[in-house]
DNA sequence: ATAGCACCTTCGACTCACTCGAAGTCAAGT
DNA sequence: ACTTGACTTCGAGTGAGTCGAAGGTGCTAT
């Protein structure tokens, strides 16, 4: 199975755009057919859902190319590639760490909100107004 | 108690220049010395650990200056600024959602690496190894 | 008084990861 | 022959900083 920029790009939910951005950047790599229009397969697929993955985990363009470029060596870079993962595993715990502290801050601040509107507190126009108390 | 830059930065962790493009936005409010320099105030931290919050929570500079002005209006804006916090809680529960999907992922690329390493299966160049199974 | 220093100012350029549009190429369909 | 549609590259724009240069101001030490 061949998929086209457009075909590929619909199926992964990305724009044309990006999909030959990451090409370009040699994240993807593609065949080219005749007419140098670039050509993707199953294998691409998987690699496109990594990539959005690893994308969604904050890291790099240019790390997950030099990642990409790891896998590809074969399976002497193993090792290496094991404490790329544990490195970015460790920052993907901080992240839902500070989303859970966020989503907390931003309860408060709808609590505080729903509080002025229903004449349990004062109005309060001061800017910092549902700000979290100590911490952050 | 009033700030120049470098000491609300520093007070605030941020950068000088992350404080200036901040007010130049219109972000935060500042008085100017007679010399034209930008001095700050208790409010002036208490609007940063907002901004700061509401940033770390994806809003845009642009609807944050348009929030800061809803405060500065008074109370008749109190029923938007509480839709707004309200679709942005929405907002941060989703990333909180996706954050624990991602450690997820990375959690089980590790264990792949792992599993690899020990000798538990076998050696996976496959670029895609690791991804998800079905979902996303 | 002049030099050095720390701090401030604005301005314009750079980064990253896209995002967009323009201009051109190519094969197929009417 | 012409249009359509999908492709190509290239260059510019965006958002949210990030950085550095060039210059202004006031304090202290010599």
């Amino acid at each position: 199975m061949t998929y086209t920029v457009k075909e590929i790009s619909e199926k992964m939910g990305l724009t044309e755009h990006t999909v030959r951005f990451y090409t370009d950047k040699g994240l993807l790599p593609c065949r080219r057919d005749k007419n140098n229009r670039r050509i993707f397969d199953d294998e691409s697929v998987n690699w496109l859902r990594t990539i959005q993955c690893l994308r969604k985990c904050g890291i790099s363009i240019e790390d997950i190319r030099s990642y990409s470029a790891l896998c590809m060596e074969g399976s002497s870079t193993l090792s290496v590639r094991y404490e790329f993962m544990k490195s970015h595993r460790k920052l993907a715990l901080k992240r839902l760490e500070e989303a859970r502290e966020l989503v907390s801050y931003m309860d408060h601040k709808v609590r505080h909100y729903e509080d002025i509107l229903e004449g349990r507190a004062p109005d309060d126009t001061n800017p910092s107004a549902g700000r979290p108390r100590q911490k952050e």
